[in-house]
DNA sequence: TTCCGTGCAAATCTTTTGCACGGTC
DNA sequence: GACCGTGCAAAAGATTTGCACGGAA
């Protein structure tokens, strides 16, 4: 990152995911506003309850004209994104699906989830990435995308 | 079982599970025991419905005093299982979670989920799991357990 | 006889859908 | 003005729980 910062990244998520919006024909909103500004911001998978949760905890003084979006919305948002390939659901074996952006030019990473508290944290390991797309050649499946979960104690919840 | 050929592991599984569950002060009871030879002789995960079809469908003439087991069971059932070890559960990233048995002495496998048509199958690979078992140690989770899901076209709907 | 296992029905919870209104193009 | 986006409420689907009965120890 020479000249731009890295902390830029999401900023550039969040214009694509427009223009993609856009280039598929569809008019803006504020819910989907709010909720692009919200992921572009998340370093890691979100539910929609979060989400939910999250864009209705803005402007706590409640007189900020800034309405709560409503899970409908939510969903139908992530969806959306998820058709473009804007966003990906992650399933991390917990009762609800998370949501988080796709960076074209980021590094992917995968996750770790803490069977006791919940948290989910991200990682990534190039080494893994190559072990898989070695093996996704020899595999009966024209693979497309892979997940990949490790669960057990937070440092927090092992101590 | 010194002389035992390996394809009776899932009779062992069986027994094990017996055993266990006894060992828990658990008695034996027909929905349970048609569950336990099910899951033995299957290759992959199921669905919880899956389960319940399957048992549902044995004895076809319908005389012969095996009751259908309710999905309530097999849930309670799978849960028992899952805490004591002997069953796996098993997120595809599909709309419901899937089971299958635990064999302490088997390489354990993980799998290909079709996109399409929603097939899966198991694979493994001893490569990635030694990728895994490092990343493992160096990651800020005391890792006890890993699932790999690889999505894409299965060969039918590739064709 | 005591307690566990099971089926049934109702409850819960996540996610989806139908509908009507208001905003965007 | 046409059509999309959104909120609300109801629906759908998976999983869990409460309760009462029958069977195992």
């Amino acid at each position: 990152m020479s000249s731009r910062a890295p902390d830029t990244a999401h900023e550039s998520w969040a214009q694509r995911a427009e223009q993609a919006l856009a280039a598929a024909g569809r008019k803006r909103g504020g819910a989907r506003s709010a909720l692009l500004e919200l992921l572009a911001t998340q370093e890691c998978a979100l539910t929609a309850v979060e989400i939910e949760q999250q864009l209705g905890a803005r402007s706590p003084c409640g007189d900020d004209a800034v309405r709560p979006v409503s899970r409908a919305s939510v969903y139908r948002v992530l969806d959306e994104l998820e058709s473009l390939g804007l966003v990906q659901r992650v399933d991390t074996g917990q009762a609800m699906v998370r949501y988080e952006r796709v960076c074209e030019h980021e590094e992917h990473h995968h996750h770790l989830v803490c069977d006791r508290c919940g948290l989910v944290m991200p990682f990534s390991d190039p080494g893994l990435e190559r072990a898989i797309d070695k093996l996704s050649e020899r595999v009966p499946l024209a693979v497309s995308e892979h997940e990949i979960v490790l669960r057990g104690a937070c440092r927090d919840c092992a101590a």
